[in-house]
DNA sequence: TCAGAATGTGAGGGTTTATCACATTTGCAA
DNA sequence: TTGCAAATGTGATAAACCCTCACATTCTGA
């Protein structure tokens, strides 16, 4: 949060902030802004969100807005940046001290369990998620995100089965991480109850692959 | 295409066109903007394609656009509609003679190649199957897709083990299917080598669960 | 032949994103 | 304290779009 993204103004300045907040005045500002932008996403999708719609919950004005957000995608951009930090803390503490086949598979469910719960409680992180196949930069940071996670995934895998053919591993553990996305977005657009059923098929088909019948 | 869906006008007519054109003239008119539509998703994304421009590309008028058409999204529709009747049509023949846990592992698997090769080739559905989860229409033309998919699947499944739970079954198949096209939109936004390994880890994971080991 | 339905047109209304010239505030060195 | 450059703040306005509507043209069936 504190380097400058701008050092590196070439290739394609994508959602990156304009002019990064140094005073303690627009930082706060900033963080109102994110709310605004937050809150009006959780009512009516990222989609429906309007640019003077979040300057002015947010008390500031349009321009304000466009100082520190080159443009709208770039404050979702910011929102799920902040999402995939969090989630991934979560996941390596989750994965972190897995030694054996059962604790992966406690661990995994876990986990799995946690991603459900929050997006059904967090319309945010669903809206932007969703519509992440549109836009570009959201999509590379959602590969990005998947396959950073999924490398937590390959060093349990290792560690579990040496013999195994590592790039065998990776495609592996790639997949049933994005997988795994997919079918959160699947539960938690059906009924609570078939939710509910295909979050416990889908642990049943990666713990599966992942550590064997 | 021949019913006059006007006829409910109540429950939001989303995406139904304004007016079906009973002429010669116009449904020719209506083919050359669905195809310059197409042209165009393919060309930028349906989300940069305008309006004026599919027009200007049809060769008729903002106003002849609108005749048939209520807004943007519907032309969309439009196009998902046909690819996902072409598609089903395809995936029951595929599915309907097979009659044992082999002929569904050849059927699927072909399946998939072709799907896999069907979004490599086809920039449009490739597109339209990306904004998806952004407008709610389509979100819910795709589940219903998805659904009718698994359905064909959860026949075969019935055949094959007619002692298992019909619930589960339909899980399965739905959780399967959906998956797929996770998968499908995965390996096609990473390059050509790991894509294939992906559809082809894919497919196992699949099986493992449709057939057993 | 002719009335009414179907179809065709494009200027313009309304909305939204994003810019920019200018005003105000802050940090800091003299 | 004072003065100045950098940082920040503002909102009218340009620009890009989607979509409507009043009116013109073509078709169909009696």
């Amino acid at each position: 949060m504190d380097e400058k993204v701008a050092a590196k103004p070439d290739q394609a300045a994508i959602a990156s902030p304009r002019r990064s907040p140094s005073q303690q005045r627009s930082r706060e500002r900033v963080e109102r802004m994110l709310a605004a932008a937050s809150a009006l996403i959780a009512e009516q999708g990222s989609d429906a969100m309007r640019m003077g719609e979040v300057a002015e919950r947010a008390g500031v004005s349009i321009g304000s807005l466009y100082q520190f957000f080159p443009d709208k995608r770039a404050i979702v951009w910011a929102l799920a940046e902040r999402y995939t930090a969090e989630s991934q803390a979560c996941i390596a503490a989750a994965l972190k001290d897995v030694g054996d086949a059962e604790g992966l598979r406690r661990a995994f469910s876990e986990l799995v369990d946690i991603y459900y719960r929050l997006f059904l409680a967090e319309p945010v992180m669903r809206d932007i998620w969703s519509g992440t196949q549109a836009d570009k930069a959201l999509r590379e940071l959602e590969l990005a995100d998947s396959r950073a996670n999924a490398e937590f995934l390959v060093a349990v895998l290792k560690r579990l089965r040496p013999a195994a053919d590592p790039v065998q591993l990776e495609t592996t553990a790639f997949l049933v991480w994005q997988m795994g996305e997919a079918a959160m977005r699947l539960a938690i657009s059906v009924d609570r109850e078939e939710g509910g059923r295909l979050v416990e098929a889908y642990k049943r088909m990666a713990l599966r692959e992942l550590v064997g019948e």
